[in-house]
DNA sequence: AATCTTATTGCACAATATGCATAAACGATT
DNA sequence: AATCGTTTATGCATATTGTGCAATAAGATT
């Protein structure tokens, strides 16, 4: 198969387009994405005559444009998976009275594209599009654990395993380690491998073909949510995953 | 300035996912595009590589992917000009109670970008992310009226003014003389020219630089929006638009 | 005003996208 | 199950197109 070079660029060049950094000038995002400047000022120009950017005031900065407001209502009534999931995620949250989350792949990282909020006041919150590591904490592990071993291996071996917290593994062979239990587990589980102070408990959805399509997470923090109610909320989110699993199997899309 | 060709027509094909068609083939958007199989092929290809979309299911067809909750979570909390715009919109839409909506420009079309509803049971219902024409209905007629003369013809001279009902002004001259009687009055009516029953009075929103930035819409059923009121309706209108543009000019960015 | 940083552009070269034709995959129909 | 008709993917040669470099221009900072 053949790709083409300029649009994979582009897209890396909006990739750097997130929560944190909404706004961004041409030398940011050439050391961002190791494309020169000249490289980046001009596929940055392409993309605003096409509207998916715009500069901001006169700082000459960019964001994103107009366009975006298309693309993001033709995802709002996207009928997928988070239809699909969204009762299940509700029932699970009400059980446990954590944040239930969903986490897809994209490219070497996972993306939140569906949330169910906790019940408590003190709670952990991901918005929905954040952007999260796939090495640390439940979620990434989950879909890191079930990728076919070549995908997963480039990863892990791609350009090193960040430190977050003092409890991510950056260590691949323990990380391998690891990733193994949860295959043979079918859940996954953190403390505070990516953000001190929360736990979680995560199990893998599969698509028609058995491969992983999302995690299903619940989250909270860590003094609510003790090891000795593990064996019980494990269940519930295997138990939640594989049914929306069946749910996705069913649905011929 | 030097503009990315492959780039440009990735945007385009990413273009055709929109609300009315969020599922595509390959076929349909060469059709659309009037590029080659091959290319459209090998640029979703790319696409669907970089998480921009997704297969659906077994069909082989294309829709948009999650590398767009990223994208929507920024547009989310994009301070612009909409957060300005709101309060303003809101007020307006007390006032004479229809739906209050902003469009901006997106290449040859324009997208709403804000909305809000009408306190009616029947009413006019834009959603945000819609794309619409610019040379029928009076929020594109108002886009257009207030471009730079060149771009301005550009568009009208493009590919012809798709006829939307019997109340649309297709002949370019006509439309030419209408958009000049908008920018002596500052505003712009619609009786039904893009949809039957609909009516709409639009004002423009300009940026720092006295460029357009966006439409400011009011627009309902015919049949309670009559011109008795609209002189008093377009003041109400221009002086919503006025005072965001006021706001906009304040904002440094 | 002078210096430093950042963004844009002209040019020549090399990389890269493209179209055509072909092959492969898929669906529909019998 | 086999055939036909669509639709999609790919190999290859060619020419278009993107690229880096260096120079310039534009802004920011002191």
């Amino acid at each position: 198969m053949t790709f083409i070079k300029s649009v994979e660029k582009a897209i890396d060049i909006l990739s750097c387009f997130t929560l944190e950094t909404p706004v961004l000038k041409v030398v940011e995002i050439s050391n961002q994405t190791n494309l020169t400047q000249s490289t980046v000022s001009r596929i940055l120009a392409t993309l605003a005559k096409k509207k998916c950017l715009e500069q901001v005031g006169a700082s000459g900065k960019y964001r994103l444009g107009i366009k975006f407001y298309q693309w993001a209502s033709v995802l709002r009534q996207k009928k997928n998976l988070s239809d699909l999931a969204r009762p299940v995620m509700e029932k699970l949250r009400d059980f446990c009275g954590e944040e239930v989350t969903l986490h897809g792949l994209d490219e070497n990282r996972r993306i939140c594209f569906e949330a169910v909020k906790s019940r408590f006041g003190v709670a952990k919150v991901t918005p929905v599009g954040k952007i999260l590591p796939l090495h640390c904490g439940a979620g990434g592990k989950v879909l890191l654990a079930f990728l076919p071993p070549p995908e997963r291996r480039k990863i892990i071996e791609g350009k090193g395993l960040e430190q977050f917290t003092s409890n991510t593994i950056v260590d691949p062979l323990l990380l391998e380690k690891d990733l193994e239990k949860i295959r043979r587990d079918g859940y996954a589980v953190s403390k505070g491998e990516r953000e001190e102070g929360a736990y979680s408990i995560v199990a893998p959805i599969f698509d028609q073909n058995g491969k992983i399509a999302a995690s299903l997470s619940i989250s909270g923090p860590i003094f609510r949510l003790s090891d000795l109610d593990l064996a019980k909320n494990a269940e519930a989110v295997k138990n939640a995953a594989k049914e929306i699993t069946t749910n996705f199997g069913e649905c011929i899309d």
